[in-house]
DNA sequence: CTTGCAATATTAGATGTACTAAATCTATAC
DNA sequence: GTATAGATTTAGTACATCTAATATTGCAAG
């Protein structure tokens, strides 16, 4: 039984009669009664009583009526529904960032993807790194933008950019006078870094490392905000990208040093599920995010 | 859209597989899988995410699911309703008669109906004539039983029966001793009649009219029972079949005296709608109905 | 009761849809 | 990587469903 059945014999049942509901129905009258005795094949029992014009409902008519009314009764709300997950799906792009990439160039990414796909909507989330994933994982966010991304079963890594790292001082400790350092610059200086089980330190513990630099390591937290106002109180000095402290540069707060050799960079990259088919709309964000070039 | 696609879906989404969709709707799993790309064809909308294992439902998924869910269960509510009013209307006879045929006869009427079809049920109403006709012209009844049955635009009729009509006197009136009694007997006696409108009571006029014999008309009654009761106390004589009076005539409280050349009858019809087919259940009943013989 | 009108039912032929089986592709586990 | 279960695609066939033409039916007016 097919809803164009179910339509048609909600016609024919208000209209008691088989070629107007035919018309409505846009088929023919001979179609149209045809499908209402193949309704009652299939349910085995007369509908209408056709003896008398205009045509009457049996009591089996009746039933069957009632219930075309609420199975297509329900089918409007399921359209109406399905439009509003349609234009939710297909108009928005869902991303799930980390807050230090978030921040410092959503806004200006928001502002580009509103001028090449003005119908579109952007939702933006920033969520902690493990938070990122999970949401991807769970579909719940079409692109996840993380550091140091690591593919899993679920998820495909897209590399995005490569951040320079520089040093992070206060305008007042000597090195802010320097333009450039040297590895060696920070040789035995308190050192702000990250908690040891995130990628980023073991980064930065490599690269010292492997420049024979032994830096005095005075505290560790678990987020760059902490870090930057450590930094900022001369606790030490820290290593991180240029542009997340930008803010800060401009408050006069803190400054960024490169190295004379920029050879230490922070990898970002665009996570997504396996395979995922992106809309159009998320296609056309992807593609932003891959041409903007790598400010700062 | 189809209930087979629905009731297909249904299963996809609760187990997740299309294969195992396909083998509990006993097709093949390309049927299924066609099948299910037919909907998402129809709906425009991506239900399954098929770039995971398990397959995962998406949104419109999910919201299809409920929609599936609710529509099958409707659909389950309507074929329970269907099943009973299939029960009540192939395997009842629904009879309206009026009380003076019914009353006196219908109980054998039922036991033989029963002998022969002992699944089948007859459902016997008792109503005043105009009501048996509306019953009847509204297919609340298959039949009705009435005298001097009319037919309408509504309505056909059967001839089903002439009843003879004996003169209907007190135990204790003089008339009482005969056997059998000629019309001019009837010349001057207080007589209880039927309400002048009624074909019956037509019938008696002209039947005592052509044979030259004046009652003396003392009281006139809608109902049979009111007429009964004024014979017993003996307010008059009256005319009405022998058959209804066969209860009152065991009690010693009435007589039917037969006129000595029976030419006065009740005519007693079998109505029904216009073209109507009647199922087995209530063909049988008709055909019992013809088949037996005039009682009494 | 007959006749004419409007509506429904039926028939025949063309077009489409939905199935199966076989081959191919895909996701996942080893 | 390879194996395997499961999903899709393809090709061919059977079965539904449509239209147009024709036959029947219900109803009302003469």
């Amino acid at each position: 039984m097919t809803f164009e059945q179910i339509r048609l014999f909600k016609d024919i049942a208000a209209s008691r009669s088989v070629s107007k509901a035919a018309a409505l129905n846009s088929v023919s009258q001979s179609a149209a009664s045809q499908s209402l005795q193949e309704i009652e094949r299939l349910l085995n029992v007369a509908l209408v009583d056709r003896s008398h014009r205009p045509l009457e409902l049996t009591s089996a008519g009746k039933l069957f009526q009632d219930f075309c009314r609420d199975v297509l009764r329900r089918r409007e709300m399921f359209d109406v529904a399905m439009g509003q997950v349609r234009n939710q799906t297909e108009g928005t792009v869902r991303v799930a960032s980390i807050y230090s990439v978030g921040l410092s160039e959503m806004g200006e990414l928001e502002r580009k993807f509103a001028d090449c796909m003005p119908d579109a909507h952007l939702a933006v989330e920033y969520l902690r790194p493990e938070k990122v994933y999970r949401a991807v994982e769970a579909d719940e966010a079409d692109l996840g933008l993380v550091s140091y991304a690591e593919p899993t079963r679920e998820i495909t890594v897209i590399p995005w950019r490569e951040e320079e790292m520089v040093v992070a001082v206060s305008p007042f400790h000597p090195l802010a006078q320097k333009t450039r350092v040297e590895p060696h610059d920070l040789q035995g200086l308190p050192f702000i870094g990250f908690d040891d089980d995130l990628p980023i330190q073991r980064d930065i513990d490599r690269f010292l490392r492997e420049r024979g630099v032994e830096v005095n390591a005075a505290f560790h937290f678990d987020n760059l905000q902490m870090i930057k106002e450590a930094v900022a109180h001369q606790v030490g000095v820290s290593i991180m990208p240029m542009r997340i402290m930008l803010e800060e540069i401009g408050q006069g707060r803190l400054m960024g040093i490169p190295f004379a050799k920029p050879d230490l960079f922070r990898p970002l990259g665009i996570i997504h599920r396996k395979r995922k088919r992106f809309h159009k709309v998320a296609q056309a964000f992807l593609d932003l995010l891959m041409e903007v070039p790598a400010a700062t």
